[in-house]
DNA sequence: ACAAATATTTAGATTTGTCTAAAATTTGAT
DNA sequence: ATCAAATTTTAGACAAATCTAAATATTTGT
């Protein structure tokens, strides 16, 4: 498998929603920002390749073969992670783009080793689990803090966006995986909420809120 | 600058022995298994980045910039090799593959990060010193078994075949880097050795003692 | 149901890295 | 100094991955 084709396994597992259901040729592209054309191309080899399942103009979706490829791809990224957090302290907003380079490394060797170094761990730094050798991995039960009614609170579990700027903003407001947060108010105007976290009470807006998830305690 | 082009910029460097001499076509395209046709096309690309001077017929050899991209590389490759033995437990005779990708991973955050976590370690697995991130190393005084005079003892430092049948073999016979070796006596006929290792007096073929570096100890 | 909008595929071009076969240059043995 | 052998380059082809523009299929709104 390619580095490209590897790429393009993983969009189409990420847009299957872990569901492996069928995704449009223009999804993918907004994914992997290349043009739909290439997209088409794409999936015709992979297709070819018994990675994927494709039918003109209906979509893709991977096959069993393809899942367990993808599931590989993900443990080894999510791996990565958690190394670059625990071992070379790096923060949680930039550990992402280098994994997406070290996920293509070609050793399960390795890729085992490293998960035992780290402790065979749970979770990469955004909350994501992270699949075992054979591909099994529990789905988390957890909710976006925008949608947990007013009064209830939770443990913060992962993030919806991982990208720099959002990771960045929840550590300069103090917020954590781990973190207990309990909703105090919400405004119907706008969607935003006030929260208790660590004993102070802020404001955020709905957009932060729709990219936090918690694990309700009960 | 794409893995195939640093991969042939490492060649270079290797096969100019450090003293960034000029190369032949054909070795490099020995060297990289490839063919001299598909050598001559990628010095060319080399030489108009700046990475390279090509002159057709002559050879080819790295500018100043070129010099220092390889040293990075090596720097790269020699640093996860020393990361696979130490922190993973790999073998030295199983890292050369998997360092020949990792070297390629474009962050110098984790190089650095990498370099900390391991001490910042002078010399790889087989002995070979590991660049700065300025790009400065102490070239080993060092000298081949087979070079060394009857009755001279030194420390076994380093590898110049590092494939893994000859780490393999060294193993098998309890042959280790820091081990000291005392030479015992010399067969005029084949240029074997009767050599001394941690108390057993053992014989090695002329091939293998061509093929092991000893510092002089004295 | 059908036209317009949207989504998708095809056709043809480009870049990168490789190869084979043929031509050009250099080397080195007499 | 000559010329055969070895080395190196060029020319032309190919596979992978991408793009643009044009053609085709599907979906949607009335
Ligand atoms: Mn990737
Ligand atoms: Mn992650
Ligand atoms: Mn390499
Ligand atoms: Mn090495």
């Amino acid at each position: 498998m390619t580095l490209s084709e590897e790429d393009y396994i993983k969009a189409i597992y990420h847009l299957g929603k872990g569901e492996n259901s069928i995704v449009s040729t223009n999804e993918v592209a907004e994914q992997m920002s290349t043009k739909p054309s290439s997209v088409t191309d794409m999936v015709k080899k992979l297709s070819d390749k018994g990675v994927a399942n494709y039918k003109k103009y209906k979509g893709v979706c991977l096959t069993e073969y393809g899942l367990k490829v993808a599931l590989t791809l993900v443990r080894k990224h999510r791996l990565w992670e958690v190394f670059l957090v625990e071992k070379l302290n790096f923060a949680w907003d930039e550990v992402h783009e280098v994994a997406e380079q070290l996920e293509h490394i070609k050793s399960e060797k390795l890729t085992d080793s490293l998960d035992k170094l780290l402790g065979f761990p749970q979770v990469d730094p955004h909350g994501d689990p992270i699949p075992s050798k054979n591909g099994e991995f529990k789905k988390a039960v957890k909710k976006l803090l925008n949608e947990i009614p007013v009064g209830t609170s939770g443990t913060c579990v992962g993030v919806r966006d991982s990208s720099a700027p959002f990771l960045k903003f929840l550590d300069k407001n103090k917020i954590a995986l781990g973190d207990t947060i309990l909703v105090l108010e919400k405004e119907e105007f706008d969607g935003s909420l006030y929260i208790q976290v660590k004993g102070e009470d802020i404001r955020i807006s709905d957009q932060i809120a729709a990219n936090l998830y918690l694990k309700i305690t009960e």
